[in-house]
DNA sequence: CTAAAAGTATACTAGTACTATAGACTTTAT
DNA sequence: ATAAAGTCTATAGTACTAGTATACTTTTAG
């Protein structure tokens, strides 16, 4: 039997540094849920629970994101027996980049190509960086599509996979 | 005089969450420095020290980084003195994308849309899912830049842009 | 052959951010 | 009056970031 004497230093592998937060992910699941009663005419006003449990999420935690959003202007509500969320503007006139932004910050996988909120990185010649140039590149990649993509789109996008599928 | 008698609920500004670690902001400027000798063809070896000086980073920092490039096989090193790192390949043929999986993780910014390490995000249903559609775009955006950008490419858009502006 | 230079390897830590949970409060419909 | 529903703020556990620390190994110069 061979005794294991020695634990071995395993390369650490970073997870997954640039991505969306769970706040992030809730909160745009939500506004696409919050999306869909508009697009059928029904009745808009849509409770946490509703959502939280149709999406799986923490009833407390959707709270504090939706009034996040309800802070920023997206959303309405409704207090009081028969209350609920509903969205301010059309699904439409919503892209997921102003929701995104709200929860997550900017889109800028760094700060010195942010165009909402600029800071210098600290690079030795930030007209001349590479890494600046490149990552102006991802910015713009990203945000070119959060802000040309409206809820009105995803649910689009949805159904019409639905429809594909032939489900419902 | 008014007597300041409450304080407020400032909504919290989520900083950046979707965002480029300082390992992997460091790693690649590390990265771009030991592709600037090779393209002027001289002498490749670079100490850590030349880099972190250079390029204002803690030089025990950039040490565990350049060892975890080391380790994926994106660099050599030659120890003692007159030592230092250099490429394990031409410029031309290591991606930003290996370097920042390596130093970052995967690019996905939701795990369910990652080509590398796929996992379930655990949506009602992935395959309508709206949300999951829209970050599978992002996600080909981005890997679309990093997976064909070289360093060689960063090299020579660095040096375009200093011949434009009439420096050096 | 020895000292200094340079990378290797791993441990540790302070601070911060993420992901919630908790509870008291306010508003509204019935 | 009561229950349903949102509002506001505090707090807690966990994980991760961005390092610092330290001992060790390899190589070259003299």
């Amino acid at each position: 039997m061979i005794a294991v004497n020695k634990v071995y230093w395993i390369t650490r592998s970073y997870k997954q540094n640039m991505r969306l937060s769970k706040r992030g992910e809730y909160g745009l699941r939500a506004m696409i849920v919050l999306a869909e009663p508009v697009e059928k005419n029904t009745m808009p006003v849509v409770q946490i629970k509703e959502i939280a449990q149709r999406e799986q999420i923490s009833s407390k935690f959707l709270e504090q994101i939706l009034l996040s959003l309800k802070n920023a202007g997206m959303l309405h509500s409704k207090m009081g027996v028969g209350g609920g969320y509903y969205l301010a503007r059309s699904p439409s006139e919503i892209t997921l980049g102003q929701i995104f932004r709200v929860l997550d910050g900017p889109v800028a996988p760094i700060k010195c190509v942010s165009q909402m909120s600029y800071e210098p990185c600290g690079c030795p010649d930030e007209q001349t960086c590479g890494l600046r140039l490149v990552m102006g590149d991802v910015r713009n990649a990203i945000a070119d599509i959060l802000d040309n993509t409206s809820l009105a789109d995803v649910t689009k996008r949805q159904s019409s996979v639905r429809k594909k599928l032939g489900i419902k």
